[in-house]
DNA sequence: AGAATAACCTGTCTGC
DNA sequence: TGCAGACAGGTTATTC
């Protein structure tokens, strides 16, 4: 559920109370949360070397890019015996799949019954708080990650997003590269906006939104798009996601929530996600649904015409 | 190259 | 009331 912009307000939720504050201790309650995909390679030892490795670190900053998050920790504050080769540090990652939440908490506080990892923190100025990781499905990760070079700029990112393209509203985002790039390559456009390679932050509900708003139906292949309207629909994407994230995110249950447990209401403002069978709050068509690039995708057949045509 | 599937999980909702 | 089945905001590996 967590696309960029839920992303983003938790992150910049949790910024003001990580960054100057140290790592005490880890607690992992699940250990499929180490895990990124094949759960049952998650051998028995990680759990040990993770909370015996993060310890003593320095939270240095809250970064994200798209849908990943990371908190990079200051040189040798961790691993203070021996230090493994990384030549740029290391940082506590942080990925919320479809279901995880970052919260903050004080020690007292009734635990949460999804609850996977438990960080104990203490503040610059002494004051001790837990940052706890909640994921009922279990999807999403956290892990202590060299940082590396990212993708198409000289930005340092977690190890995990690695392979991740920068998002709609990093510096090194080129709308109008992209869409030249796109319209050599032949697949729909949603799976286009889907492809964290090729530009990261986007999911299911923010795809189909930018589609909707820029008038392009989820199908079109981008090769048969003109270059304009490639370059529009990823306007489109950083525009309604940047209305999301001043709304606080979108959110329709208890799932996605900020670090102190809020929902946000970007939902209110959807025009066409989990609106199939209503009519097009532009036109009055009935907005219809079906599977395009492995997920379900909503579109209205009047303002979203297919394009099989300059 | 790109599409389709399955896998990783828990919970909720729908229909019989 | 019970139960099977479908479905859910993400990512990755594998197969065709």
């Amino acid at each position: 559920m967590p696309e960029l912009p839920e992303v983003e307000h938790v992150r910049r939720g949790l910024e003001p109370w990580a960054v100057g504050s140290r790592i005490e201790s880890l607690r992992v309650l699940d250990p499929r949360i180490l895990g990124t995909t094949s759960k049952r390679t998650v051998d028995a030892t990680a759990v040990d070397r993770l909370t015996a490795s993060v310890p003593g670190g320095l939270v240095e900053g809250a970064c994200r890019r798209g849908k990943f998050m990371w908190l990079p920790l200051a040189t040798g504050s961790v691993f203070p015996d021996s230090a493994p080769e990384v030549p740029a540090g290391w940082a506590v990652a942080l990925h919320l799949g479809m279901s995880g939440q970052v919260r903050i908490h004080t020690a007292d506080d009734a635990v949460h019954r999804h609850t996977r990892a438990v960080f104990d923190m203490r503040s610059a100025d002494g004051a001790p708080w837990q940052m706890r990781f909640v994921d009922q499905r279990i999807f999403g990760h956290i892990g202590l990650e060299p940082l590396v070079t990212g993708l198409g700029s000289p930005r340092l990112v977690a190890a995990s997003a690695a392979r991740i393209a920068p998002d709609p509203f990093e510096d090194g985002f080129d709308a109008e590269g992209l869409a030249r790039t796109l319209k050599g390559r032949r697949t729909a456009i949603k799976a286009a906006l889907l492809d964290q390679g090729v530009v990261s932050g986007i999911g299911n509900i923010y795809a189909d939104e930018a589609l909707f708003a820029a008038g392009v139906h989820p199908a079109a292949r981008t090769d048969r798009l003109r270059i304009s309207r490639i370059e529009n629909t990823l306007h489109a994407a950083r525009a309604v996601m940047a209305r999301a994230i001043e709304a606080g995110g979108t959110s329709f249950d208890e799932l996605y929530v900020n670090v102190n447990g809020e929902s946000g209401y970007f939902d209110r403002s959807l025009g066409v996600y989990g609106k199939a069978g209503s009519p097009c709050t532009r036109c009055g068509e009935t907005v219809r649904s079906s599977t395009i690039a492995g997920r379900t995708s909503h579109w209205c057949p009047s303002c979203q015409k297919p394009q099989r045509r300059y």
